[in-house]
DNA sequence: CGGCCTTTCCACCTTTCGGACGATGCGGCG
DNA sequence: CGCCGCATCGTCCGAAAGGTGGAAAGGCCG
């Protein structure tokens, strides 16, 4: 019997991963939470599982922003308490993907995946194995090909702040740099991305998820 | 007894969905669907429900891009066929609120309600009464109160290309026109939006949900 | 230790943008 | 009919952004 842990901060879709896993004769559900903090504390707490399910964005609309994301939790649980981890989520960016992945995420779904999928990913990574769905692998692929992230973190730090519309010399004075230092990371930025310009930098940016 | 129909292409979700329906005494599934073309077919053949929950994203994410919309979906069900539709969908943008609102969507929720608001949100649906989240009141109130909207179809059209990363000369050939119009309808945008350069005004367009 | 990368900065120059005018034609509306 | 909003173009000018070509200091690593 395969115990599993719902982290999800949408009450509905944990329903329905109650609903796949309880539909399974091989696996059960034991505990239920919908915050990362609950998720922990539980662990922490004595409890055990053989895997947990996660959503990787955890209080990301509401008004009190994030406390503790999806990847750091994720790494948290991996490895302090050797518990696999699959992260089932709804947007599938480059970004999320590879962040679950570095923080050791034993598998990646997409919540449009089939139920069928699902529990067969479950056992898989209940028994210790990584599994990416069909789409993940697909877009991690396409992410490798691409000539992406190679940005420093200074870099990144400025292509943010460019894509919240700030102008060079906002961001110069925000990062307590000069407005030259500025204009070089942004020349850097754009031979990194191949981009022409910041709006269009900004673009990239998003379309890869580097946001 | 009312009568609801689930239409979700996240299996996942609709699973859910169904767990909170089926718990309800007062409530029961009548037909489940993936896409929006499944659901009026069933309609069309003679289905008949008290309520239809829908997700305005219908195939979003595959590379099968987008055959008919949530938003589409919505009026046709409400003026074809007489019954109200929830939606409830993970992220609500301004925009697609907007668009579900005034495809005559009875209710709009996000996913991330709890339980008994959905329960309590379906059975006023059915009733007939119009109800939103408090999240999606709280939305909408800003919108409102923001000075957005009053872009015409040529600047919204001009503000996209500059979200994109286009250059004021590439959108000037893109949209056969010269760059002083492009300038002027930046300038315009500018103006509306409050912002101060094209950058900006692509953070606010996203920000806003005007993609 | 000597490259290599990152971060910081500089100067000079060209291109692009944005602001401030104005001008035309078109279509709707009272 | 005049007025207004929209779309289309124009000019002039200053400011912002981008390209080129440096340079110096610090960290990392073989």
């Amino acid at each position: 019997m395969i115990d599993v842990v719902l982290a999800d901060d949408h009450p509905v879709v944990r329903a329905g991963l109650r609903a796949v896993v309880d539909g399974q004769p091989d696996m059960r559900v034991v505990h239920e939470t919908g915050t990362a903090e609950d998720l922990l504390a539980w662990l922490g707490g004595g409890g055990r599982a053989d895997v947990v399910l996660l959503d990787l964005r955890f209080g990301d609309a509401g008004p009190g922003r994030s406390r503790l994301g999806g990847a750091e939790a994720t790494g948290t649980v991996v490895h302090r308490h050797a518990t696999p981890v699959l992260v089932v989520t709804t947007y599938g960016t480059d970004a999320d993907i590879l962040a679950a992945v570095e923080a050791g995420a034993t598998g990646y779904l997409l919540k449009d995946a089939p139920t069928e999928e699902l529990a067969r990913a479950i056992r898989s990574a209940a028994a210790g194995e990584v599994i990416l769905g069909a789409d993940v692998q697909r877009r991690l692929l396409g992410r490798m090909r691409s000539p992406g992230e190679n940005l420093s973190a200074r870099e990144l730090e400025v292509l943010r702040l460019v894509a919240a519309g700030r102008s060079n010399d906002a961001i110069a004075r925000e990062l307590f740099v000069s407005v030259a230092t500025v204009k070089s990371h942004l020349a850097h930025i754009n031979t990194k991305l191949g981009t022409q310009s910041r709006t269009e930098a900004a673009a990239v940016a998003r379309e890869r998820g580097m946001l």
